[in-house]
DNA sequence: CGGTTGTTCAATCAAATGGTTGAACAAAGG
DNA sequence: CCTTTGTTCAACCATTTGATTGAACAACCG
């Protein structure tokens, strides 16, 4: 339960009703009963399917009169696509690099046949 | 199981060890064993995190005599920055309309009092 | 050949997950 | 007040998950 932020956010997208969820309160704002209407499930499911996704803080509800109408927080978006862009653009970089060596391995195997950096694969990098 | 892969890779990074995992493999390519190492865990442990990532597709696994180098497969991320981007977009642009209602209302009041388009909370739109 | 190293399979276990039903609570509305 | 509507809580169940240990398999090394 006290995964960190970054965890339950992952967690709570796993689960293809829940990205239905968000997709439909992208749209607009709706109560529990409006959110649950096109689920075969019953209403208390999706009510624990809402529980994580606030818990996870990508929605909010607030107070209308006995409803309970949920809000798509979309800002912790931001808290994945931070994550996700920093990897992707470190393995992005890597691979560049060692395309790099491959190229100039590849003019040098002209001059200096037995050149050979040993780029990565294993890794074991120092 | 047979989850879909979208499911599957927010799955996947769920868990911490794996996005530690990731991390490390975003820096180079490495054996089963290199990977373990840093973690208190059991080297069957991770050997398992590993399969529930190859299974998402997020890493691809070589064969160098007896050892198993992982490779980051980035690409995957795609498929998740695409979906998130989609519905922080939506979500944007309704706030935003949001926002030009709630503008239109205050500068109409002053000359049509009455006139409340009702956008949205609660949804039920027509 | 026999031993070591790297990796995975299998059985097991505790905890978490997603679902159910039944009851409870909250706020209108007759 | 009693009933209806919207939502949540509680107990329960089946399945999945993340970890463990012990055994197996694969390939090198002496």
């Amino acid at each position: 339960m006290t995964a960190d932020a970054l965890s339950k956010v992952f967690s709570a997208l796993a689960d293809p009703t829940r990205r239905d969820i968000v997709a439909r309160l992208a749209v607009s704002d709706a109560t529990v009963n409006e959110v649950s209407a096109p689920y075969a499930v019953s209403v208390q499911a999706v009510s624990k399917h809402l529980k994580v996704l606030e818990d996870a803080g990508l929605i909010s509800r607030s107070r209308d009169a006995q409803r309970r109408p949920c809000h798509l927080e979309a800002e912790v978006f931001d808290l994945m696509t931070t994550w996700i862009e920093r990897y992707q653009r470190e393995a992005e970089e890597r691979y560049e690099r060692l395309d790099a060596v491959l190229a100039k391995l590849d003019t040098d195997s002209s001059t200096h046949p037995t050149d050979q950096p040993s780029n990565d694969r294993t890794g074991a990098a120092s």
